[in-house]
DNA sequence: CCCAAACGGAGCGATCTGCTCCGATAGGAG
DNA sequence: CTCCTATCGGAGCAGATCGCTCCGTTTGGG
């Protein structure tokens, strides 16, 4: 990799290491502000300049894109480790806690508004090929209520994903109550895994979500008219 | 009340009639645009000229504070109808489910944004007074698990307020799997309604969450500095 | 029939956002 | 140490948006 392209280079380790920064500091801001999160801001949070940011990404749009590419790579990780745990029950929880501490809550501002790549689309493929295998060993070791379907998961996954408490007070920047918000939010993830549970419990309204409804999440609204 | 106010009263009918609707309407743009919510969409919604809508309201903070009051009256209603009933947990998980489904996301993203008047604040005490009444009584009866407190139900009250897959889908016009979205989130809030339950099930990680997260969720942000 | 009260909405000023452009900066070859 | 240039930072532009005002138009009760 360490070709003579350094011939002249003069401050290249710095750029690399703004690209990381960058990243991490988008993840961030979109998960704080959502849809409202600017480009100034991811910028500001990664002290950096707007220039820089927009000599490593052409547009807002290329560094989302990216920065989904991330998250969904994560999630495959995520997913691999739920199954390679014995237990399919812990299995599965340990996915969905992962998956909603690391922030469904990141991408789901981006979905529809940006162009679906075709990395996307196959990590996406991926990702949700695992989840759904993690999902049906529960089903048939018959830890999970045999009423809810994937879908049902994928739903309560972007449910679960936001904090309106975290994100309504770290908007007030009262960050003197935010860890305890985000430890709140863990006990109601809590509560909601142990209504997955197979037992007793009372049956679920309505007919299983359509897998149309997940899948038609990505493509852009159609043309109106 | 008839009294000879109306020696000149060319509209008033009309202008009633407008007070309700835009109520409504405000109701129904915020449940969909959140935080985005403007007055001209406001306006639109109810078929009615921005100049009207300014002359019932001295301003947007005054509408949101008439339509607060207007929830808070709502689920004062809702708590006294799930006291009303006999069985706790139907009384309880029956007012869960209304107020969830009326809109705590009506009011989620107004917090922390507009003027507490007194009104609301007298309103807001009876409805967390009826509420705590009403999961104590789920508590005694034994029909709920001992480890939430009435500060997770609340929170998990807007948790649930809010969905995202409905959001998302209504921004991007697709109004022909809103309907679908709708069902699907009743099946997540069953599946968190089961999670409450008594019975069998992990510990929920962490301790209760203080009161503080929702009595200073109100409050303006502090002077920072 | 008439006129005041209620109506609708164009448009103002302020704010914000994605992005460009360019002078300042600094690391490495000589 | 010097100088060249890749990289940096951020002022500022053009467009969009928002809350709200202002005013010409409409309408229904007396």
């Amino acid at each position: 990799m360490t070709e003579k392209r350094s011939r002249r280079a003069p401050r290249r380790s710095e750029a690399e290491r703004n690209d990381r920064t960058l990243l991490q500091a988008a993840r961030e801001v979109l998960a704080e502000d959502g849809a409202h999160a600017t480009v100034a801001a991811i910028a500001a949070r990664a002290g950096v300049g707007i220039g820089s940011l927009y000599r490593r990404y052409r547009t807002k749009e290329d560094l989302f894109q990216r920065l989904t590419e991330l998250s969904l790579d994560h999630w495959i990780e995520a997913a691999e480790r739920g199954l390679a745990e014995d237990d399919p029950w812990r299995g599965l929880t340990g996915f969905i806690t992962e998956r909603v501490e690391y922030g469904q809550g990141t991408l789901g501002p981006i979905a529809g508004t940006i162009e679906v790549t075709d990395a996307m689309a196959a990590k996406s493929a991926r990702s949700d090929e695992l989840t759904e295998a993690l999902i049906a060993r529960a089903h048939e070791a018959g830890v999970l209520r045999p009423d809810v379907t994937s879908a049902d998961i994928f739903l309560l996954l972007e449910q679960l994903g936001r904090s309106p408490a975290v994100e309504q007070l770290r908007r007030q920047g009262r960050t003197d109550l935010l860890e305890a918000a985000a430890e709140a939010h863990r006990r109601l993830v809590g509560i909601a895994v142990d209504g997955l549970r197979a037992g007793r419990h009372s049956a679920l309204p309505g007919s299983p979500p359509s897998p149309r409804l997940l899948t038609e999440r990505w493509t852009p609204p159609p043309a109106s008219g």
